[in-house]
DNA sequence: CACTGTTCAGGAATTTTATTCCTTATCGCT
DNA sequence: AGCGATAAGGAATAAAATTCCTGAACAGTG
């Protein structure tokens, strides 16, 4: 799977932009449109493009609150890995999970409406699944956010 | 701006995939083509729906590390504030950045190739701007993952 | 209770865009 | 030079988005 730089550039725009008509596309590039389109076909197939979705608002639609929660576990076998995978999966609230090497076990990326609803939220949490140390780091300003990956790295 | 019980049906949709026609959209919301059609410019114009984007895969492109960087700072004053937003914004490979209450000031998503290509990054990073204490948390695992608002919680 | 204005759904026509099909150019290899 | 593979481009076709028009439901008013 080798990607050169037109693929480069339709990834580049695909990822800030896929609205545009892919004539529009392609002219950016510095392609026709039927060889363009079929990069995107490629780049579809090939699993390098995952998916086309719209990006919502999250303060048009009252989700104004973001909590990182960091956790340490004693429980370190199957069963609890299992547990804590399906419970995370199971609350839309819990956006985004990974696993740290380091201090801290799991690192969890939340969004909510606001503080209450983060508290529920908190408490359906710490009902379903045991975790020995939990603490809750309160974003207080998005300074930087971006669906974008660093392409540029890319040769 | 309110949002209806179709609208809500649209943006759950489109944010997890925004590939099928307003025909097929329609359909499944048990709406005709022309109403969903004239939701969906609504939800753009307002801002609701911010923006159409592809999802590339990091792993298909090199870039299978992600790490968290919590910082602290002693300087709070103004100028330290911008140099330090406009450090964020000139690296891709920052992803997302939010300032936090708590212990630390910020926690920092970065995604980059590999622990060398980190490596080199962190060097520029502090070159570029004095942070009093960082501490880098490598991902080992991603757990869960989703660009889906929890919409479930909006009346 | 009609009348009127407003809001929103739906169908059909039209325009735009995506997709297919076919032809041509380029390049590495023997 | 000749062959085969790879990729580009143009034109035709299919599909989708967008516009335009009609009609239904409903609240406010004389």
């Amino acid at each position: 799977m080798l990607i050169d730089r037109f693929d480069l550039k339709i990834l580049e725009q695909l990822q800030r932009d896929d609205s545009l008509s892919i004539a529009q596309l392609a002219e950016g590039i510095g392609l026709s449109v039927t060889p363009c389109w079929r990069r995107i076909q490629r780049l579809e197939k090939e699993g390098v493009i995952e998916k086309r979705i719209a990006v919502l608002s999250p303060e048009k639609l009252d989700l104004g609150l973001t909590v990182f929660v960091m956790i340490k576990t004693d429980k370190h076998n199957q069963a609890w890995l299992n547990e804590f995978q399906e419970t995370v999966k199971a609350f839309p609230e819990i956006i985004e999970v990974n696993r740290l090497a380091g201090e801290y076990d799991y690192l969890l990326k939340v969004i909510t409406r606001n503080n209450q609803s983060y508290d529920a939220f908190y408490k359906r949490l710490i009902a379903r699944i045991e975790l020995s140390n939990v603490t809750s780091c309160f974003s207080m300003e998005q300074v930087k956010k971006t669906t974008e990956l660093p392409l540029g790295e890319i040769t």
